[in-house]
Parts: structure tokens; sequence; C-alpha cells
RNA sequence: GGUCUGGUAGUUCAGUUGGUUAGAAUACCUGCCUGUCACGCAGGGGGUCGCGAGUUCGAGUCUCGUCCAGACCGCCA
């Protein structure tokens, strides 16, 4: 037996027991007539005694060669402190050790096994197995494991069903990049990873299952960010026989759930935007509501005067910066270079101080008087003691901008609490989306996804409008999830292959398993899927999927612990009928 | 593919205008220490300043290239 107890558990009820702790050791602090060794397990610290008045000197001998990291196995008898740790669960006891055996030595490891570790995050990560030993890894993962369960229970208490789909499936070019995986059995042909179990789930429709779900390992192989991943998981999900009232209200259930469980916080009704009044209030189609500075659209009162900067612009708008009159001169230029970073791209900021006394000072006084401003104020919402940022452009692209620095600026005052949770669904997105490189239109979720059934005809004249029943579940100025409704009639499928550039020859090789079932009864269907990695970050109130994943890619998508990814050796390459053709 | 930031002791970092033998903290090692728990005290070892070229009497410091790491843009149906 290795154990009795853990390293969390005894208390001043277990005096005068004899124990057996096996774990690590944190620490050692050796007096000379005393040790103290901190050892630690999962689940808390010990202190374990040597005493030379109290222990064997060859005992006493034996802890003096502990170091950090060495993993040890004691019996002794759970004594009372003389003087006490209060920070600590276990701080009143420590153990008398009458037995101390060495399971495994360790060598210094290259950073501190602390909650503060003096470690960076490559070396963290070279050595993840020590990183997860520290008490924020390590309450991470099982904060994760609390989510999953949390959704497991609930969606099977709802009569979903887990049901695993294949991982080697077949390459599509739509979308995402695919991992690849050459068939040995089948020369020359490869395998694609899945970039989500859309078909499959689908299919699963068509078979009967009616409410499904996995929690899913997905791959992309597009490049890297603090929350994006090659391979993450998905909480994929879908019902038959529902519309898009149905999924709304059983995810915002789940989504409700999920939250009081993990974080103990009650939402109630989750608001509802459209797409088009997101971008038009936000400049985003996932904004972040846990605060105002709402955008204020200005064409009217600002394309009166002589300023061709905003008579010739598409569109002027701008936001009130609570407080943002205390910025000095110097602040405000710096938020400009800011906004004309290449990431951001403006051209540049009109602003207005909204003073205490009720009067404007603003960058365009030369073109507009203390009405016109008051104009803007009322607008954009804007008080006294505020800042107005004015931005003009291209719609599309100054509402971008815009929502850059809305969310920036409400970063740096504070805005962005990490204990308030916001969620919203965001309804109603375009069906298409027109891409500059191809020149043509893509599907904006996916190509299953259905067209609102009143806007079909549109599809004709006016693509680009054709709004989908596609929705997205937003939280905190992330989308958490998304979905659709999906087009479950053969005819309906084929003509959205036709308008995405598929001939039908091209939509036959490749989806032609999921259209040949389309004929055999197929029930009107829908779901979603969210990014678990992303919503268990934000619950826990961290900006990097990273701190969530036991062994994480870095930023080039390598994994560093094991190095891979690596060559292959020629065995293996002839085997697959592969011969490389470097770029270097 | 692009923009930006960084790379100096095991680790995290400082290093002035280009100038003597490159520092601190922490970790590690040795000794001391009668209740420690961020223990304390004394001492010690530890450096290809990412790599390569250039400028210079002289480069951790300046220039160019390159590699690595991170953030972002593009990309992510």
């Amino acid at each position: 037996m290795y154990r009795s107890h853990t390293c969390g558990e005894l208390r001043e009820s277990h005096i005068n027991n004899t124990v057996t702790l096996s774990g690590w050791v944190q620490k050692s602090r050796d007096k000379g007539f005393m040790i103290w060794i901190d050892l630690r397990d999962r689940y808390g610290i010990t202190q374990l005694i040597f005493d030379e008045e109290r222990t064997a000197s060859d005992l006493m001998e034996k802890a003096k060669m502990l170091g950090r990291e060495f993993v040890i196995q004691v019996t002794g008898t759970v004594i009372e402190r003389t003087s006490k740790n209060p920070k600590i669960s276990t701080g009143n006891i420590e153990i008398l050790v009458s037995d101390l055996e060495i399971l495994n030595e360790s060598l210094t490891p290259p950073f501190t096994i602390e909650d503060e570790t003096d470690g960076g995050d490559d070396i963290r990560m070279k050595y993840r197995y020590l990183d997860i030993r520290r008490n924020p890894v390590r309450e991470n993962l099982i904060f994760r494991h609390k989510v999953t369960m949390a959704v497991r229970n609930y969606l099977s208490e709802k009569e979903f069903v887990e049901v695993e789909t294949p991982y080697l499936i077949k390459s599509t070019p739509e979308g995402a990049r695919d991992f690849v995986v050459p068939s040995r059995m089948n020369e020359g042909q490869f395998y694609a990873l899945p970039q989500s179990p859309q078909t499959f789930k689908q299919l699963l429709m068509v078979g009967g299952m009616d409410k499904y779900f996995q929690i899913v390992k997905c791959f992309r192989d597009e490049d890297l960010r603090a929350d994006r991943q090659p391979e993450f998981t998905q909480i994929d999900c879908e019902m038959a026989f529902v519309e898009q009232e149905d999924i709304l209200n059983t995810f915002e259930g789940l989504t409700r759930h999920i939250i009081k469980e993990i974080k103990g916080v009650e939402i109630g009704e989750f608001p509802r935007m459209t797409y088009d009044e997101a971008m038009q209030r936000y400049g985003n189609d996932k904004p972040d509501i846990r605060f105002g500075m709402e955008f204020g659209e200005l064409n009217e009162v600002a394309k009166h005067k002589e300023f061709g900067v905003f008579n010739n612009a598409e569109l002027v708008v701008g936001i009130a910066v609570p407080g943002g009159n205390s910025y000095s001169r110097k602040e405000i230029d710096k938020l400009i270079d800011w906004i004309k970073r290449p990431q951001v791209g403006a051209l540049g900021m009109v602003y207005v101080r909204c003073n205490e006394d009720g009067s404007y000072k603003s960058s365009v006084d030369k073109f507009y008087d203390q009405d016109d401003l008051a104009k803007w104020a009322e607008v954009t919402g804007a008080k006294a003691g505020d800042l107005i940022c004015v931005l003009s452009g291209d719609t599309l692209k100054v509402r971008t901008q815009l929502s850059a620095l809305r969310m920036e600026l409400a970063e740096r005052l504070g805005l962005r609490k990490t204990d308030e949770f916001a969620p919203l669904w965001v309804v109603d997105f375009p069906l298409l989306e027109w891409d500059e490189d191809t020149e043509r239109y893509h599907a904006m979720h996916h190509p299953f996804t259905s067209p609102k059934p009143e806007q079909i005809e549109l599809l004709k004249t006016k693509p680009g409008e054709v709004k989908a029943n596609a929705y997205d579940i937003v939280l905190n100025g992330n989308e958490i999830g998304g979905g659709s409704i999906r087009i479950h009639d053969k005819e309906t499928q084929a003509m959205m292959f036709d308008y995405l550039g598929f001939t039908p020859e091209e939509a036959k090789a490749q989806f032609g398993f999921l259209m040949d079932a389309f004929q055999y009864g197929a029930p009107p269907h829908g779901g979603i899927a969210f990014g678990l990695d992303r919503l268990v970050s934000i619950l826990g109130g961290q900006e990097t999927i990273r701190d969530f994943i036991a062994f994480p890619k870095n930023n080039s998508g390598r994994d560093v612990m094991i190095d891979a990814p690596a060559p292959i050796d020629d065995t293996q390459l002839k085997e697959l009928c592969l011969k490389l053709d470097l770029k270097a």
C-alpha cells in the first residue's frame, strides 16, 4: 500500500493515527536539528518532520538527502504542530516520520513547481508534465473536466445521445485546410481529419438519432492564435424535427446550466440581435455587451459642413469613451497611432473632448461649432467628461476599425470584467459572403446551411443579401458556438452547391453520400457546435486556451515537448508511396 | 505571407553614449542555525550575451541576414 491518505486530507482528528503518505518533495527546510519536508500531491501539502530528538539518526541522514521533486513514501504518526500554519488545510498537524522510502529520485526541475513559477511559457511547455504539477495548471484541467461533465449530464438528461464519428474521413476543398493522412492500403490516396463532424451528424439525423451530441476533437490546418489551436474540441450537437427557435431554447438552456453550475451565476433570457444590428451597433458579429460604448452613426450630423474627409466617407461613426476627456493630448496621439497600425488600419481619428462645463473641444473645431458637436454627443451618448472618438470611411472597414478601438479601450478601462458573463444570440447571418480572391460567393457558415425560405427567390438576384437560418452564441465578445438549420432535401442542397460554384459532378463526388441520404427520408434538422476550449477559458477568466489544454501546440503548431511534427523515415515514405519535394 | 515585441547564468530579468573582469533575484552546492512554512545567516560554483556576417582600435550594446518564441493582421466553410 503506497498511501493510507492523501496529502490534503489529514486534520487534528487524525492525531496519533499512524498513516502512510506518498507524494513529491515540494520543499525541504533543514535547520540542522530539525528537517521539515513539504510533501505534495494533487490534493494538497502535508508537512513531514524529522527531529534529532525523536528521529533515528540514519533516518535523519536519509531525510537530508531529499531533493525537490523526489517521489517518496513515508509512514509516521500524525501529531499536533507546535507552530500551526493557517494558510494550508493540513496546517494544524504534521507527520513525525518513522519510515521513509525514496520511490524515485528527481533531477532539479528547470523551473519552480509553484503557483507563481519562475518559468516562461517556452520552458513550461517543454516540460509540460512538470507544469501540470503546478496548482494553476492542474486546477484548469479539473475546471475543464467539470465543464464537460456539466455538458454531458445536462444533454444526457435531455435525452441526447453521445455518438462517436470517424476521424479518418475525406478531404474537401471548401473551408479550412485539411490535415491529411496517407493511406498505406490505398496507394496514393489520403484520408483527411475532420474540421468538424458536420456531415456525419446530419447523417445521424437521417439515421433517426434525433438528438445527438459529441465532445469531439476537430482539426484545421490554419495559422494559430492565442485562442486557436490546430486540434481543438467542440461540443457538437444536432437535433431533428426542430426549428431555429427550438435549437436556441435548448442550447440557451445548456449555456445557462453551465454558467450556473460552474460559476454559480444565474443568467436570465439571452438577448437576441440580428447580424445587421450587431454590425451597426458594435461593428462586430460577436459583440461584447458587458459595457456600452455603442456606435453612434454621425452621417446626418457631420456631413453638412466643409470637412471633406467626412463628406467623402461612406460612413462617419463614433463612440463615447467614458471619462476619456482626462486623456492628455499625448495619450490621444498615442491612441491615434494605435488605430493607424497596419493591424487596425484606420487612416486617422477625429476626437471631441466633452468638458465638464458642457462645452466641447474637438480636433475639427475649424469645421464644426458647439451645436454640431452637441449633436454628436447626443448620438454617441457622450456625457461631460467623456471623449468621442470618430472614424470615417468605407462602412465595413470603418466598423471593424472602430470595433477594434472599442474593445481596446474597454480593456484599458477595465470594462471587460472576467467575473461578469453576458451571453447573447446573434441571428440572421448572411448566407453567402463574397470572396475577393476567387471572385465568387462562399458559404458564410457552411454549404449545408439553409437560406431563409422566404428569401430563396432573392438568391437569383441579390445573393449577398440573402439571410440564413444561422446563429452564433456569443459570450463576452467571443463566439463560443455557432450553428444553423440545415438543408434536408436534395434539390435545395444541389442548388446551394451550384451557387457555390460546384459543378454537379464535383458536388456528387464530394457530397454525393449526403445528397443520396437526403433521398431516403431525411428529417428537418439543425444544430450547433460550441468551441469547448474557448468556452472553458472564458469561464475561467483567461485569454489563452492553451492554459486549459493539457498538451497544447505552440504558435507555429509545434509540440515542443515531443518535438512534433517531425520527418518520417524513408521506409515509411516508401510504404506510403510518397516522395518529398521540399521548398528549401 | 505580413506587422510588431522579445532572445544575456538552470530560470526570470537588468545592463546607461559602443569602453576595465557582464550583474541582480531566484534555483543549485557547502557549512552554520532548538519550530520552520517565501525560514534565516555565511560562503561557493554557474555565461558561445540565439546563430552568422559587417561597421569599429574596441560590439551584449550599432547595421544586415538568419533561427526561435509570443501577440496581432491575412487565413480560420
